[in-house]
DNA sequence: ACCTTGACGGTTC
DNA sequence: GGAACCGCCAAGG
C-alpha cells in the first residue's frame, strides 16, 4: 500500500510501553508529523485488526492531550479502551487519566529509534 | 479538481 | 473545569 503516514503512526504507536498512554498530538510529533494530530486518529481507525508487521498495535495506549478517552462515553469502544488499559494498570477514572502519572516520556534513544525508518 | 471527514489541539472567554 | 471557535491536512468520495 502507499498510505505511508498511517504506517508511521502505527509503528509509532508499536512503542508505546504497556502500562503507559500518549496523546494523539504526542505521536504525531514523534511520527515525524508534527500538528497532525487529526491524522493520528484516522490512521487508528483504520489499525489491521490482525496487527502490523507482525505485532499487534495498541491503539487504546492514545487519549487525547487532557488524558481523556475520546469516545463517547458510553460506547462499545470507549469501554473497550477503559477495559484494556485497567488491565494493564492504568487508573482510568471516568474517562479521565492522569498523564502527569502515565503518560509516556520516550528518551533520547528511542526518538532516535524511532526516526531510522 | 473540489468537498467532506476525522478516536485532535491550542486559545480564548 | 468546559464550551465555542478556528487551524490543521491526508484520504476517500
Amino acid at each position: 500500500m502507499q498510505n505511508i503516514h498511517y504506517q508511521q503512526i502505527w509503528q509509532t504507536v508499536q512503542l508505546i510501553p504497556q502500562g503507559q498512554v500518549a496523546c494523539y498530538g504526542q505521536i504525531a510529533d514523534l511520527a515525524g508529523l508534527p500538528g497532525r494530530a487529526r491524522l493520528v486518529g484516522k490512521a487508528l481507525g483504520k489499525v489491521p485488526k490482525k496487527g502490523w508487521r507482525g505485532q499487534s498495535v495498541p491503539w487504546f495506549r492514545v487519549i487525547n492531550s487532557q488524558g481523556k478517552i475520546s469516545f463517547p462515553s458510553g460506547s462499545e469502544y470507549f469501554a473497550k479502551q477503559k477495559q484494556h488499559l485497567q488491565d494493564e494498570q492504568v487508573v482510568v477514572l471516568g474517562s479521565k487519566i492522569k498523564l502527569k502519572d502515565f503518560q509516556w516520556q520516550p528518551d533520547l534513544a528511542e526518538i532516535l529509534f524511532s526516526l531510522e525508518f
